[in-house]
DNA sequence: AATTACCAAATCATCAGATGACTTGATCAT
DNA sequence: ATGATCAAGTCATCTGATGATTTGGTAATT
């Protein structure tokens, strides 16, 4: 049975204002009425109208200026997105995470520094092989030396993005699998390090997906296909 | 000057929660403090307490459940990424794109269809070159090519972000620069096309660079760097 | 003993009213 | 003109109360 899902008034209010931004009823700067117009034309309580748009301002839709109103940010969805991707398949987060590794890499050999280089095999020695105790400290070092590469192209939209994914494929992989993917050794992991000092984009591209295409392999192994 | 954020007790409290539910203080599927304890341990208003659990609700930190309780859902931010992706820089939004949409070619190509390719002429064809007039209408269906291309890799995580991050530059770009990037010419999209019809991923990605190389050469005269 | 119907406590959802803090534009004196 | 002052508008927060829903226990029934 469709158990149907009885939005709270919040969601409603928050949904039908958010209708109204995409739909260009105010532009993006302008000014909306305030709570308690908005609560009169809602026919809710202030304090709802205040969760509501309290929803939007986390989402990126608005912003709201103590003493003056609250103003239209963007009228890009945000949400779409994400509650996508949590829904998506493994295969698709994969390949998802792997085009945002892929061009880390490139940036980060177009921007590298011997600092970065020394602090990435930092990183490396630190996180050492599986030495089959202490699993959790073990990822904790290994993802540490992948966000490393990856903050290492120096842009914040990737390694945001990147460390989300790595969660999200983390927490799928937990509900599917339940269990891990097969990790690429030391050597592998220095190979993408190497490849950034170099300092060619497509080298450290080209080093990344030999890195993950035996992962890729036991991924597709793993889900029969 | 820095201007130093004065965050709202909302986005106190809200942070406050937050960092004890990545902190895995609870678990995930376990229960909150009911909202008069929350209150009270904050030394905040129930409303005000309300608000922040609420903004966790919408970034996928919790779940409420009426009569029952609050409940942690996941420690994966939902929406973080991506707000953050609101505030960046523009040339980190366009590699971020450029990444999805490397990948997608790459994809596309591997498992392209002469359906697809067909389809995507057609896209082209109908997209015409620029005549002067109806700016919006050439947008929308240059756009429309463009996100077939994305389609074609069968990726939905690629589609739904990479729409989203073209809605950002498109607002970003009006935001900072006040006008249009140079749009490459009806050969350089024909290009993408061809290659992803190889069926070869290394020539489609090769394409797709190609095609955004100048692109970005704009932006960064525009940015004056 | 198992099942069902009912009830009461716990909890979130919503409302209403009030006060404080901040912004903004107008006013006024210089 | 310029700067100080003030008042209105608005969001931020608090307090108190009521409604709606879930949940677990209790008792009646089979």
């Amino acid at each position: 049975m469709q158990s149907l899902a009885k939005t709270s008034l919040v969601d409603s209010a928050a949904e039908a204002i958010r209708a109204e931004i995409v739909g260009h009823r105010w532009s993006v700067g302008e000014k909306l009425p305030n709570e308690a117009q908005l609560s009169a034309q809602l026919s809710i309580s202030r304090g709802t109208v205040r969760e509501a748009v309290r929803v939007l301002v986390s989402q990126g839709y608005l912003e709201t200026r103590q003493g003056s109103g609250t103003y239209v940010l963007s009228v890009v969805d945000a949400t779409g997105p994400l509650t996508m991707a949590r829904r998506a398949t493994l295969r698709d987060q994969f390949e998802a995470r792997l085009a945002l590794d892929a061009e880390a890499a490139r940036l980060a050999a177009h921007r590298q520094t011997p600092t970065v280089i020394t602090e990435l095999r930092r990183l490396l020695a630190e996180r050492g092989n599986y030495d089959g105790q202490d699993k959790a400290g073990f990822v904790d070092r290994d993802f540490a030396f992948h966000r490393a590469v990856v903050a290492a192209s120096q842009n914040s939209v990737l390694v945001n993005m990147y460390e989300f994914f790595s969660g999200l494929i983390g927490e799928t992989i937990e509900a599917t699998l339940g269990k891990d993917l097969q990790e690429p050794d030391m050597a592998a992991h220095a190979a993408i390090v190497d490849a950034i000092e170099t300092g060619d984009p497509e080298m450290a591209e080209a080093a990344v997906r030999r890195f993950m295409a035996p992962v890729l392999r036991d991924l597709e192994r793993l889900l029969g296909s």
